[in-house]
DNA sequence: CCAGGTCAAGGTTAGT
DNA sequence: ACTAACCTTGACCTGG
């Protein structure tokens, strides 16, 4: 399997069959000339093709009215709409235009009318012939001919995809379906890909739009029902679709026909067996009738380096081996163990979206500020900053000396901790993940979230002083949302740059992209957490300047439910103040790293927002996991979801 | 378009030879088991093909002595080797290895020797067996035979790039060529550049010197018939096809025969027709005889609103129809027509490149700075202006009067102006081009550059006391590489962003994208500037605004060649207050629109830069026209030029 | 008619 | 900023 992170952005092109020559430049012209021809003459023959030779697809609007109108002609011809139920899954967009039918009906005219005289360039003819047998037949001739009076024929054209909205161009893998999505989606399930979406996983999928995220057009196939056994032998189902989405749902549903026929399948697709595994490792679990939770206690642990920090535990002082603890996490926190629910029941239904194939939104070309601008704006900024007064910037400095204090004492993360701890332990080379990161995804979630130290990031806050100048509701609505926040930025002392490694939180074990790749249930959030790691780590931090950093994400005004915006946003301006006071003075040949440290905000931003998803998701499936966290985690995520 | 006035020397490393197997990341797996499977035996039979393999480039006599033979089997199946005049454009590359067939004829044995376990691939069989039926008929099978005793084989391997000589990766552009040679065309056609040998243009192309000349390169490209309809549909042509190269450089050298040949043939290459229509219409303008000049004169001219501006003209007052001076500029130009020099002569090789293929860079998704860090920007800027002392305030309302008031004097596309012109002459509906302006693209070209009302702007820059203050080298420096710049920066008062419209410098008329599009030699960069203008008609500009936006693009300190870099930044710096300040007062609720301005001068230095290129390749190659520009115009550009 | 194979086009990216 | 190996895409083809 390889991880494909990148999407592919093939233009969409058309086949309109005369743009399909109009690719060079040069024939271009030729059509052009054509085109101005055609205008000399258009007080004969009102405004033909000039159009359509034009914008071969810029005029979208004409070649999609077009389309449009093969599509409406395809499916309901003269029926009645009762057909809509077949295109129930199309987009919006498509049952909108088709509204349409009426006034492209002439822009339909039109087109053909002009095909004619485009046949004086030299290489149409053959094409054309070649085409218009190919594709449409005789059928298409009497269109062609009766045109105004619609006729039947057109059905073989003008099916849409299902996926996409493109042309279908036959029923594939169960469904009305393009060439692209068809051939998309035979190597999808014949060489098992696995993709991921850049964005929230509900990217639209259009003719233009398919390539740029695999994921989300593969889920789509399924949702619309694609899948290898549906058309093959077994004709077109009655029931349109016995897809993914029901059986992850829920499963009971399914008859044991359906199951079998997809456990029997032997192309699986990454979702399918995704899912299969889970249902598998559940079934094991069951089979093995063992609390899950013993799991977490018995230890194949070489007595390595667990449990140096100091920790009062609650219950069990180290959740599992080695790589278990890989996700401790800065601050001091309590190394309590979640006693087992059985959370079982809902194992087969975690959140693939959230933990499989979600992605990594750090990693994505984040556009990045040109450096002509950048240059402009460090210039002012640091032109503005000459102009401060002298107590102007006293004051500053004040701020900054309390923030890197505070963070100083608390955080376990800080570079010089680590300097020491690392030199009295050294960390290992992280290469196997033990099994109990790879057991049930609840429970190793939820053991993971108890390495947050939410009590020593709130009392960091709570030494700022312009904190406690805001209301007391405001200040626990700044530390909900930026608690997880202060957690990342803190772990970017983990990462070596160079090497490409993160040093494992409790700073036991390097770990390479590809390890953490490995681990199963955190692997995908890890991983976003990597890729923002690595592209904040080719900045050189300091601990100071973490710490002012932190401050400055805290201070966000836009954050929700804020009742005094205004006041935030004075503070955040003056810790931006502040911290581009403290880059200059720290990092005075680094005249850009103020800039790119902001430019980091939107990908924190964004793992933030995964993390909250994963929450939300437990909240609400696994109640009995989310009420069995500490009251500084539940209170802290409580106010966040809805 | 691109000048690129180095050639870049990328070693060669010749590839793998199962590379070419290796398709898919599953099959790769197989490949590798197969391969190490293939040299596990190869102890048995002492290391044959290991040689080939590794450096099939070794081996590369045979593959050209496959390739040739196939041509000459298609031209002359076993004619005698006379058929090299058929080929004689191929480089003597080629035939040198015709030499090499002895030698060659073993290793081409063990090639095959090997490539039969290679053949458990599925995809190979199918391949083969169209390959040779589609191409070379039987009478190359039984050539085959008795080359090598089996048929088929190793073949589809074997088949040399047409361009370089390396391995050939498929039929691409309707020709056979490696990936290099692929990629470079596709490079060059899809960005059009321009390129120039350093020797006599007759570089020999090899896969080691292919980087080291990309005109020749090129050449080579189109001379074996590369061209992007060539292919199309993927089947190669019956015939080799008739090298273009003869053609194009001197139709005379034809035979009629070849001509008809050519001019028959159903697949053009986009450059032969480019050609041929060139000289079409050079043979036309020669034909009319009449001085081109005189075109510009005669007028069907609509005695509408030309020259309404006030303007002392030096020779002709107007240029042409209604649509001719639409790209007369902003500032008082004087109106001159330049008198043709005989351009005709070298009217072929005008820059299709330049205006034609360009890609529109300013309407590129140019990223934009992310919302959050727009804001948190914003916020500090805006707390960094309240800190201004109001000594401080004061010099910066100064310095602004003194750009705005320059700049309402000099300018003739302030928002003011226009409101008046068009009050007292409505402009129409630019609807088509008339004739002039598709002629001779030099001088259409040369005319419009007559518009731009160099001396106004400079005199507007001397206006600046800050200005003043550097040398004078750097002034003049700074203003060649901003004078166009600001041109484009004025013109932004003439888009509507609502109805998406351009008026025409002179006010004459409104355009819309499309029709811009239709106007055949400058159509592509003013598509540039209508797409920049666009963008830049979504803020709501006042005369001012843009009045401090010049002022800050001119004092640009990264402009190459200036001395002192320093103050010119400083400057930059405060001119940046200065607009911001500007903005946060009259513009007082859009707080994003410093930062939205900002955005654009990416745009604005692309568009410039294209510019800049055209101009040089008019001074290039059309010596006399660039001579006929006014000082002002040339001094400008001198400096510019490399 | 459709699953699946084919392969040129073109996007991507590491390398230079 | 260019090069070229590598990869995905999808129109077209082929066999069942
Ligand atoms: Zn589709
Ligand atoms: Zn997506
Ligand atoms: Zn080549
Ligand atoms: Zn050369």
């Amino acid at each position: 399997m390889i991880e494909t992170s990148h999407s592919y952005h093939h233009p969409y092109k058309p086949k309109q069959r005369f743009t399909h020559y109009i690719k060079s430049p040069d024939t271009q012209n030729v059509c052009h000339d054509i085109a101005t021809t055609c205008r000399n003459t258009e007080v004969d023959q009102p405004a033909p093709t000039a159009i359509i030779h034009h914008h071969h697809y810029l005029s979208q609007s004409t070649a999609n009215l077009i389309e449009t109108t093969h599509q409406h002609n395809g499916k309901e011809d003269f029926g009645p709409p009762s057909s809509s139920s077949s295109l129930s899954t199309t987009t919006s967009a498509v049952t909108a235009v088709e509204n349409n039918i009426v006034p492209s009906a002439q822009l339909h005219d039109l087109t053909r009318s002009k095909s004619s005289p485009t046949t004086s360039i030299k290489t149409e003819p053959n094409f054309e012939r070649k085409q218009f047998s190919e594709n449409l037949n005789n059928t298409m001739a009497s269109l062609m001919k009766t045109n105004g009076g619609k006729v039947v024929g057109s059905m073989t054209v003008n099916v849409p995809c299902l996926v996409c909205g493109d042309e279908a161009s036959g029923f594939h893998y169960g469904v009305n379906s393009c060439e692209g999505c068809k051939g998309f989606f035979r190597r999808c399930i014949t060489q098992g890909m696995s993709h991921r979406c850049n964005n929230t996983g509900h990217c639209e999928i259009t003719p233009f739009s398919r390539n740029s995220c695999q994921y989300c057009r593969l889920k789509k196939c399924f949702d619309v029902g694609m899948s290898r056994e549906a058309s093959r032998l077994g004709r077109r189902p009655k029931r349109p679709r016995s897809d993914m989405k029901s059986i992850v749902k829920n499963e009971k549903e399914l008859s044991p026909q359906h199951s079998l026929t997809i456990t029997s399948s032997t192309n699986m697709s990454a979702q399918v067996s995704a899912f299969v595994r889970l249902q598998e490792i559940q079934r094991h679990q069951q089979e093995q009738s063992l609390n899950t939770n013993e799991k977490f206690i018995k230890q194949h642990t070489p007595p390595d380096e667990r449990d140096k920090e100091l920790s009062p535990t609650n219950r069990i002082d180290s959740v599992s081996s080695t790589t278990s603890n890989i996700l401790s996490s800065p601050y001091r926190a309590p190394s309590v163990t979640i006693e087992t629910p059985n959370s079982s029941t809902s194992l087969s239904s975690f959140p693939d979206c959230l933990f499989q194939h979600r992605q990594p939104l750090s990693s994505t070309l984040m556009p990045e500020i040109h450096r002509e601008i950048a240059r402009k704006i460090s210039s002012m900024l640091l032109y503005q900053e000459k102009l401060l007064t002298d107590i102007e910037a006293k004051e500053m400095d004040h701020i900054a000396q309390v923030i890197i204090s505070a963070h100083l004492q608390f955080c376990v993360c800080t570079f010089e901790k680590i300097q020491m701890k690392i030199e009295e332990n050294p960390p290992i080379w992280a290469d196997s993940v033990s099994d109990d990161l790879n057991c049930d995804p609840a429970l190793v979630w939820a053991n993971w979230q108890l390495s947050f130290p939410f009590e020593s990031i709130l009392r960091t806050f709570k030494y700022y002083t312009f904190f406690q100048q805001i209301s007391q509701d405001d200040q626990i609505c700044l530390f909900r949302h930026g608690a997880f926040e202060t957690i990342l930025v803190s772990w970017f002392t983990l990462f070596d740059a160079e090497q490409k490694l993160m040093l494992t939180p409790d700073f036991s074990a390097y770990m390479d992209r590809d390890f953490i790749k490995t681990i199963k249930t955190l692997g995908v959030i890890m991983l976003e957490i990597f890729d923002l790691g690595m592209k904040a780590s080719h900045l050189r931090w300091t601990d100071s300047d973490i710490a002012l950093f932190n401050a400055l994400l805290l201070m966000n005004p836009e954050r929700s439910d804020l009742c005094d915006k205004q006041i935030v946003g004075q503070i955040e301006a003056k810790l931006m103040q502040v911290l581009y006071r403290h880059l200059r003075c720290h990092h005075p040949n680094e005249p850009n790293m103020f800039l790119d440290i902001l430019q980091l905000i939107p990908s924190i931003q964004e793992v933030n927002q995964i993390h909250l998803n994963a929450v939300q998701y437990i909240k609400r499936h696994e109640p009995q996991i989310f009420n069995s966290l500490p009251d500084v985690h539940r209170e802290t995520y409580e106010g966040l979801l809805p």
